[in-house]
DNA sequence: CCCTTTTCCGTACGTCGTACCAGAAATAGT
DNA sequence: ACTATTTCTGGTACGACGTACGGAAAAGGG
């Protein structure tokens, strides 16, 4: 068996390779040509291991999906979704082209896959039906993704013109001010939002 | 005054044509000689009235910013901030490309920043500083973001290949069931995500 | 040793953003 | 009216992108 030339290099190398560039450059460095040299293949050799550079984003995404810390489950969905929560925010903080490269996936790879398994079994104590679980997750993985890229962005100034303070009273005394710290509030904006969204999921399902 | 050949066109007009094309076929649609040619104009001439594709699309969320319905503040910052809440989400609603454009901006037009005064200003009531406001804002658009794209592709179905029962139950039984009807609950979830989140702002500002 | 299979990768095409610049069209000064 | 000056116009062109195509190269099976 094995017949044909060998190949060179394998998927994961490929992968590997455009999530170290996408690490250090972000993933507008990520094209074909620059993956290629990093593993000192032909351009087009990638083809063989990686139908589109759309895909190829795919399968990192759940690469590094496959990294995240494992959450064990104790059966107390509050605290095994906010450990989940903290799990992703870990990945996104490592992984800052993660945010930017989640919306507008399939939810095609192992590691996905498992992740949202074990976000509705986590969710499986609260009585909700499956798809309510589902979007569930996605909220709470946007809401992560949101507190994120605003933590990354911290103290980079977004405003380039000068604001008029006659015109923008509050803008202006809030940029006045200095930056916050924003560390230790994670963890409870998380545990509020999950309590919060399965509470009111549970209210909407109970009147409808 | 007015030395010079006068222009053909208008950047509003530049930037219209460029929402235009958002609104029917996605951001992606948007280029340079594409929206070039919707004016009856060469490509280059558009460099006349907007230095790079990135600052069009900049001044194209700015554009549908200043659309958005305006919100009468009452000084009950929870109804005002839901109604800012809601008022976002039409908008991301009819200009679907808003919310996966919306990351990375910077924060430079005249109706980005009333937004961002008129958010603030709802929230001065609550005795919150003006950077933890402003953060209070961000996460408050990020949700609505999240939730407008989680709506949007609805009924997609984001899994390509079928999953295995055995190995991902919860998964399985999710895709089972029909999709949930979503309609009513975005008021809720937003109401409930508001209060939480000045609430525990309150508390951590108190704590400090 | 050749034939089949598979990988490798140089070449090339279409598209993108946009730099450059010669011509066109307007006003201001004489 | 003529010229100088300023401004907008858009053809051409460059480099980078994703990737289609197809021959060369490398392995095993007969």
């Amino acid at each position: 068996m094995a017949r044909g030339r060998p190949p060179s290099h394998t998927r994961d190398q490929v992968v590997d390779a455009a999530v170290a560039i996408a690490d250090a450059e972000g993933l507008a460095a990520v094209t074909m040509r620059r993956v290629a040299t990093e593993i000192g293949a032909g351009a087009m050799s990638l083809y063989t291991y990686v139908p589109t550079r759309d895909f190829l984003i795919d399968l990192m995404v759940d690469r590094v999906g496959g990294t995240a810390a494992q959450v064990e489950l104790t059966g107390d969905w509050r605290a095994d979704l906010l450990a989940i929560a903290g799990s992703q925010r870990a990945l996104m903080l490592a992984h800052p082209w993660l945010p930017s490269a989640l919306p507008n996936r399939r939810l095609t790879g192992r590691n996905t896959l498992a992740y949202l398994e074990r976000g509705l079994a986590a969710l499986a104590p609260t009585g909700l039906g499956g798809a309510t679980r589902m979007e569930l997750i996605a909220l709470v993985t946007g809401f992560v993704a949101s507190f994120v890229t605003s933590e990354l962005s911290a103290g980079v100034p977004q405003v380039a013109e000068p604001v008029s303070p006659a015109e923008f009273p509050h803008l202006t005394a809030a940029f006045a001010e200095g930056g916050p710290v924003r560390e230790p509030t994670f963890e409870r904006l998380a545990d509020w939002m999950i309590t919060g969204l399965v509470t009111q999921a549970r209210d909407h399902s109970a009147s409808s």
